[in-house]
DNA sequence: CGTCATTTAGTTGTGCACAACTGAATTGTG
DNA sequence: CACAATTCAGTTGTGCACAACTAAATGACG
């Protein structure tokens, strides 16, 4: 008999939720160790990332690669803009949108900001090869929670 | 060649950070759904997981066991005070202790508590063991991740 | 052209995480 | 016993996540 009963699975110990939430947490610290130098909270850091990488960007657009809404973004981008980092600009032709643009500063920024990635990876013990098992697990976890939470949503079903 | 350039590493995609955080806000949004008709958080439900486990203790305690402090579980304990599932009493033993107990309702709120681990494990897609062993993965994570953590804090060291 | 649905940021309100602090109770030490 | 250090819960302030909403601009369609 290997199968678990039912009350055990509500055992803290047995909960996946708990140990995701809790290394994720882990790594909120870490990061807010590594990252006070640089005077970025870790969200701040992930839409500097994004834009380093894709350059400037309307707010829709850095929401889809963050998965973010405007009630993150909105402040968190008006806390850049006040740390200098980054600019807010209504676009000339979509006066809906408002593309977010580095500063000098903001740019110059991401110098400081290569060795974050080592000094995590370091902190984590684990080597390039076990982190990218561990991410494509992740992923893969990511991609079935979100298609279930769509089935969950009452009287909403699969699009 | 397989090393990895500096810049690379900054990429979003490289960042299990990242994977970590979306696949913790996908379990968000799973138990969002399924924990609504039990009108818990999911902090909340973690909170009665451990009371349901353990049975009644003192704040502190039930913080170490979520890693939590009080300038968290304080006011998440009033909200499940507020919605009668705990009851608050100062300890007459030593009076800086909150004892934290079970009303009926809150111990009755166990068995319709039963089948949700059922559900958040069948959304996630994996079997049993996968996510026995994914939970290893991120408890070995977390553990190094503290203890990196500590290393970090500047001119604290080892203890 | 005018109307209406959609798109886009932003705002408000609730709840959580965490740092820094307060204040009361307890413990350790001389 | 007195008093300093520690322990414990709570409060305050900052920042994030998300739902629900507002307001303005755009686009589609009759």
């Amino acid at each position: 008999m290997t199968t678990t009963p039912t009350a055990d699975w509500l055992r803290l110990d047995q909960q996946i939720c708990f140990s995701l939430n809790a290394a994720s947490r882990a790594f909120g610290g870490v990061y807010r160790v590594v990252l006070k130098d640089l005077g970025l909270t870790y969200p701040q850091y992930l839409v500097m990332l994004v834009l380093w990488e894709r350059g400037d960007l309307p707010v829709k657009k850095l929401g889809e690669h963050l998965r973010l809404d405007s009630g993150t973004l909105s402040p968190l981008l008006k806390r850049l803009e006040a740390a200098g980092l980054v600019r807010r600009e209504r676009s000339a032709r979509d006066e809906r949108s408002v593309e977010v643009r580095l500063t000098g500063e903001g740019a110059a920024l991401r110098e400081r900001a290569l060795e974050v990635p080592r000094r995590i990876a370091a902190a984590t013990g684990f080597d390039v090869d076990e982190i990218r098992e561990l991410r494509a697990r992740l992923d893969q976890l990511t991609a079935a929670l979100d298609a279930a939470a769509l089935e969950e949503m009452p009287g909403q079903g699969v699009q």
